[in-house]
DNA sequence: ATGCACCCTGTACCCACTACAGACTCAAGG
DNA sequence: CCTTGAGTCTGTAGTGGGTACAGGGTGCAT
């Protein structure tokens, strides 16, 4: 492990961040472009230099991602965090969130259902009569 | 209803085809750039006319794209409807997106639960600590 | 001094649309 | 005949959340 891959000290490059956090260069430059993570100091020739705190904000976004929020909610609950967050309004934002997503899982459901359906009424073999076309044919 | 909404005629112009399906306009057009609407005859002045024909395959297109598929899976579909499809190809490609979709419903099911159990554990009150943002914010 | 891995910016691409701008066409009313 | 308004045309740009270069500069080991 060479210095590039810096654990415990002060300033790493985005290559180490990226690698420490599984999150891609470039989606890491995307985030500062998108505003949610704070532009980095620079050294002398422009490399970008992370430091602790901006390994705890990258984790944050990445584990916001992996739960569905969107990077507009991201930015909305980084600014809660950042605001001195309280926990009610935190906790609101999430509960919102949640429901969305079952929406979304509700909707999924039923489509899988009507698939399903269509196709438990095909034969499966080789005649040209389809069900499943016809029903996304018909009406 | 004038003749611009024409129901039973030979040809309607993109607007009547638009309010026929309730699919947008741009979209249609949208949908002939991108392959899956063929290019309509067009009038002297330069506008797409449409038929009976068109109208079956723009609700086609639309109920496949209500049900999940993508547009490239729409085009497939298409392919084996126009090939003379044979009903265990078509069943195929619809299991295989069933079973995409599936796997979309555990994801934000497990997202959902996640979220829901770090909510309750959540006091909702004007406290700042929260374990929802402790939650994010660890790994 | 040379090579190689790394970093920089800027641009273009993906999907499935949506939203214009600016020009043309068509039909009805005056 | 002229105007007005609705409809249509093309072409371009934006959305979200990235990914994928190209073409250059940097840092370090050999």
């Amino acid at each position: 492990m060479t210095d590039h891959d810096n654990v415990s000290g002060q300033a790493m490059t985005i290559g180490a961040l990226a690698k420490r956090t599984a999150v891609n260069i470039e989606t890491i430059r995307y985030y500062e472009r998108a505003g949610v993570l704070p532009l980095p100091p620079r050294s002398a020739s422009g490399y970008r230099l992370y430091d602790q705190a901006s390994l705890k904000r990258l984790k944050f976004v990445k584990r916001s991602r992996e739960l569905g929020f969107t990077l507009n909610e991201v930015r909305a609950l980084l600014a809660l965090v950042d605001g001195g967050a309280l926990c009610g309004e935190v906790r609101e934002l999430t509960l919102r969130h949640v429901a969305q997503i079952r929406v979304k899982v509700r909707d999924l459901q039923r489509m899988a259902r009507t698939l399903q359906a269509t196709a438990d009424r095909c034969l499966g073999d080789d005649a040209p009569e389809c069900p499943i076309i016809e029903a996304l044919s018909g009406q």
